[in-house]
DNA sequence: TATGAATGAGACTTCATTCAT
DNA sequence: AATGAATGAAGTCTCATTCAT
């Protein structure tokens, strides 16, 4: 990662360069192919967070890349590849950072805690890539929507397992462990919740919580309802 | 909204007789000014939900309002306000829809449970409305961001009244109101879990918990946090 | 066809003028869509003819046309159905000239005179139509190389209609008519020649033979020889 | 012709080769000037047939001649070059083969016949080339008109000199020998009827006949209408 | 001898938008 | 109130061609 990084900060004064008029002969040519990919992507996820799928135009992708666009299309084929080939490295990044972000040793509550800050970090440090997984690659065609999901998958999967130990562990006196069903349900509340909190977290650009904030208070709302529920006791509509 | 509703179907019967090479007489020209910006609303709605905005074109929008394209230009200038148009009247009848669910003899959390259906309610019954409010809007940029944020704002706070009355009536003795930020993130991760959950629902054909059910898990996870909250008991994430 | 030569007329007109930088005002803005299509046809034939498919540039054509390029894909959709409706308009054209050309008072050599001559007749006054059915419109993929091969075979039908009456008459006495398949070889045999002449006259633009000379040459090759095969007579490997 | 079809059989295993993914080794690097060339025309003379010339592409050439573009550029300089050199050997072997077809002790129409059969079987087996020589090499702009016209007029007069012979020797007496203009014609008309009657032959795939009956054929179709001309006997539009 | 990296130019196509009736 | 005719601008994508090694 701190290639890409490093070759991006060049490609963004080459940039600057051009753009002043400046005839930069810096301009960086001739990078391996490995490298050049990277700076495309990097440049693709932020033109497709900030102007959409359909607005966003490969001419300024490739500008913003440092590169020219028949590159772009030798190396990633069309527009869908370009934005697929996003999709599928931001996913694995996401779920690689929750899945490590989740510390084993630690009670269940911390763990599901760990877990969330792990995914709060993430799309903090990386806003354009979340933009791009939750707000355009769900919007757009079959490619990609399937792409997402099996992502979504994936980390639902993790919260899962970390609801159904913290119930174990919960009441292993009485374990009123409820039907898969409830706990597949409960799962994807608490992941859409989380979705939800990350992207408006992103939006509010002066102001933004820290990820700990934005995860404590996820916690706060979902924790004790959580315990209830782990103990039989249930919210009723009638109850009042 | 059942005029609405008459239009939209009129308009569908115009549009299969012209697809069907049936020279419709019934192509109702010269009709009221009101009546011809319903249908073009309707439309625009539609094929924003459908395609995004910068994908729909103004050429799909006209045919399938059955007007020609110089009329939709005006009735209503230009896409972007078009868009805003529609923003504007989708947003203002999920207010309405919510604020007209809440049974306002309910106890505290019988007023949430209701609005909650409320909202979901709406929501389902028009599911174009809400993708262009929730997923279109507010990823364009600043024409429409601002044309937007107003009234997605008052939805939230539609939520966040709800949400504050149900902790304001828990704990009248010391009301350990939490900033309003905390709650904005609280109105946030509410919406979303419960999109999350309607989706899974939705993909459970065989067994699909009713609306109902749905909401009840949505209350069971967040109820007693909730709660909690107003009363100023948080989750820590040093307790254990 | 007189309106379609005379827009031309204007349309060249106009072009010679915008060429030479003279800003016309006359450049026949909104005419009826029939006329414009027909415009259209007209300059595509022609660059077809003149560059070949692949090299013929839509932005040409338009010009040659006199109208702008999305004007021509509102009538024309894409390069390939423009190049379909070409084919399908001169296709019809040239069958229709070569079957009213043939005199059925005359005697048999007389029709198949006649025929050939409206044949060579047409292919020399629409040499851009012959260049495009002959040349273009075989060599490019399955949707022009099935409408060419239709009006090919109703070509051949013609001419194997007349081959037969030739026969018949030449040997009324003792039928010695060959077999069905060894005409449908001569009919193509002679269509393959006439069309190749044709080809071959129209490139000869300094001293290209008239379409009698054209006619004659191709009558006096084969007349004979169909003369002798009704007879029964043949030519014969071994026979030297 | 052996070498190139030896050349272009290993090509075409390296190419199997490398579409498989094994990473063939084979892949003959350093190979010398000469056979790289001719597998690159090979290659070239292929696509050019199946594409034309403006749609084929250097990068398939290349590709399929299992070289590197530069290296194409390197040998052939360009697209236009490239096209040329196919032309020039394509029309030199066509030439050769029917030179040394045409059996010099014959008699005038065996030397015809023999001429013909070589030529119909040279075609058939170079299907490629004969398309590219026909087809192609008519069709486009001054490099190649000029480049192609010598050597399509070498061939024409290779069947012209048959003719000629034929004549002459029918009509030994008063050599009535017809403008050359006429004979280029008859050369053209003859071509085409041969390769109208393959196609048709092609297609016949129940009963096709053999390559001897289709010559045949075209013998007794022109043969005697040959032998009237070159004695002054010509057939008349006015004679009936 | 051979090639991976790179691009300027230009193709087809679509769109939001306007004019004249 | 309504529309058929028309277009400038911009988008995706491909291609022939060249550097630098």
């Amino acid at each position: 990662m701190k290639t890409a990084q490093t070759a991006q900060t060049d490609a963004a004064q080459v940039r600057a360069g051009v753009r002043a008029g400046v005839k930069v002969r810096t301009k960086a040519k001739r990078m391996p192919r490995e490298v050049r990919e990277r700076q495309m992507l990097d440049a693709a996820v932020e033109i497709f967070a900030r102007r959409g799928y359909a607005a966003a135009s490969m001419d300024e992708i490739a500008e913003l890349a440092g590169a020219s666009k028949p590159l772009v299309y030798l190396y990633l084929n069309s527009k869908e590849d370009l934005f697929s080939a996003c999709i599928r490295r931001e996913s694995e990044a996401l779920v690689t950072a929750v899945r490590s972000a989740v510390d084993p040793e630690a009670s269940p509550d911390g763990r599901l805690w760990s877990g969330l800050l792990g995914f709060f970090a993430h799309t903090a440090a990386h806003p354009d890539a979340w933009a791009v997984l939750h707000c355009q690659a769900r919007t757009h065609g079959e490619p990609f929507t399937s792409a997402v999901c099996a992502m979504r998958q994936e980390i639902i999967d993790v919260v899962t397992q970390l609801i159904t130990a913290t119930a174990r562990e919960a009441c292993a006196a009485e374990p009123a462990e409820p039907a898969e069903r409830e706990i597949s349900g409960l799962a994807h509340a608490l992941v859409g919740a989380a979705e939800s909190l990350a992207a408006w977290a992103n939006t509010r650009g002066d102001a933004a919580p820290s990820e700990k904030e934005t995860a404590a208070t996820l916690m706060n709302l979902v924790w004790a309802g959580l315990g209830n529920l782990m103990n039989g006791r249930c919210w009723s509509a009638t109850r009042p």
